[in-house]
DNA sequence: CATTTAATTTGTATTTTCCTATCAGTCCGA
DNA sequence: TCGGACTGATAGGAAAATACAAATTAAATG
């Protein structure tokens, strides 16, 4: 008979993450002899060790490896399996991790908690704000519900809909404001500003202009579109914003927007959440709030 | 936080198999009640009923049974999970499952047992002798780990793999030895002796003469190749066997052996099991030594 | 209306799991 | 080379979870 308990692949799991027993047992809010010995109780039943201990450091054996990515599959099966009373239920309630990225939460998230407060008032929803890869990683690990990111995705594990598109406009300084619309491929020539290193917008406003890598400069990059419109009413450059950002980020600076024509750049935001996920109901009834919301924001 | 335990699960596919609380908790050696504050903790984190209860008997509800599915999957990964130890060891040892079908396992198995006893000692074999949709039924339901029959099975979560053909021979009284070998056609209009509804050898023959079910006569199918035989022996009819049956079936009756020219009927023989069991280098190993055993018995 | 069958409830006992405290080995700076 | 810092293992007692036996409820059967 197989004597392996939940417990034990659970403790496994965060040992494994973090290399260390001590930070493990924190993480599991449990005190470090407990995971000890129920690590060493589930390496007994194997008959083999998962670990090397080297006194400064612990490392997976190459079984132990192989162990860990069953382990973590059982543990996301089982968690789904937990959700999947709250599915049965038609309602939206309980718990529910949100992912969003920044380029997006300032302008639409107020909206869309004011929204589902309305429809949805025992949904307790718990926001995690940060860059695609991380919500990605997270929504992966089952640290995340679902997320609110730029589509596509591509991870295979994931499900995508899309949710609104939104273009890109150009935000200049005011004193340009009556120049003609620079085309994509002369934006290579003006002064770029750009969000920094890992936000997909900037990957996406990269792309509009048809470059891989900016040309190098001198740590120009803005941590949010707030600072990089600041930056631009200073006069230092030009830089793109999604639309949306439109209303709030320009009122308090000294700058100018214009739209593209054609070739006009845009993304396509969507939801995505574990294919596995029971709760694909509940995430289709946040989807239609979201896609609500953005459109009450454009005004439509 | 998810707190379903394993415990829980296995409880509740039991219950959910025998639709009764009580043989359920036989069958996990535990007492009735145990399993019913079980269940009902389990409902109670999911925050819906698995069971219609009615007085006299319970049902699933249409929740429970999406639940028993997951489960299921859960706790077949987590056997397998466990299997993983002994697989990380290069030998074959500790306890092993094998199904095999009834028209093969008196020919071969002792040859097998003898062989495995031989060159891996320390193999602890559970012999499981039944039909091929039980034993298919048993392997994916985990009860068993792998088993002997005739490909192909075509059951998606299964790996199969051949081993060797055996070919049919006809058996007819002493009698009618010298007549000429009848063709698979003209087999029809003779009296042909099968076994009982359910086993694959049954089809096998049934399908060299190109029937799909055989002339309805009065009770003729036997439980047993040996009982066949008898049959013949005494004149009744004719009947088909799997040459590696011969030496043994054949020595206590007055039958003769006919071979087929062409087309020469034969069957596939070949082990089977899980995909995701992490013991394929130990069934390999199983499959050379049965392999081996075969061709000793052919005199190879 | 008593009897049978089957699940739940209750109270107690056992087993499992956990925590605190302590130990043992290694690393590192003084 | 010594002592503190860090890390995982061990031990013993406490708390929590789980199980059992016996009693209870509830419906169906004869």
């Amino acid at each position: 008979m197989t004597n392996l308990t939940l417990k034990q692949l659970r403790y496994f799991e965060s040992v494994a993450n973090f290399g260390h027993f001590g930070r493990a047992a924190d993480a599991c809010s449990i005190s470090q002899p407990a995971i000890s010995v129920q690590i060493k109780e589930l390496e007994q039943t194997l008959g083999a060790s998962l670990f090397e201990r080297s006194p400064r450091q612990i490392k997976l054996t190459s079984f132990g490896l192989e162990f860990a990515g069953r382990a973590r599959e059982i543990l996301r099966a089982v968690d789904d399996l937990g959700d999947l009373g709250r599915a049965s239920h038609e309602g939206l309630m309980g718990k529910l991790r949100l992912g969003i990225i920044p380029t997006i939460a300032p302008y639409l998230l107020p909206r869309i908690i004011r929204n589902l407060a309305l429809s949805h008032s025992d949904l307790d929803l718990h926001i995690r704000e940060t860059m695609t890869n991380k919500l990605i990683t997270e929504l992966v690990e089952g640290r995340l519900d679902t997320a609110i990111v730029a589509l596509p995705i591509s991870e295979p594990s994931l499900h995508e809909v899309p949710l609104f598109d939104e273009s890109f406009v150009l935000v200049r300084p005011k004193v340009d404001g009556d120049k003609p619309v620079p085309s994509a491929a002369s934006l290579n020539n003006m002064r770029l500003l750009l969000l920094e290193e890992g936000h997909c917008f900037r990957d996406q406003a990269l792309s509009f202009c048809g470059m891989r890598t900016p040309l190098p400069r001198e740590g120009m990059d803005g941590s949010s579109l707030s600072t990089l419109v600041q930056m631009v009413g200073t006069g230092i450059g030009v830089t793109l914003i999604p639309e949306m950002a439109v209303g709030i980020e320009t009122k308090s600076a000294d700058v100018a927007i214009s739209h593209f024509t054609s070739p006009k750049p845009s993304r396509t935001i969507g939801m995505v959440w574990r294919k596995t996920s029971p709760l694909t109901k509940q995430f289709t009834q946040i989807a239609e709030v979201v896609k609500r919301s953005a459109d009450e924001l454009a005004g439509r």
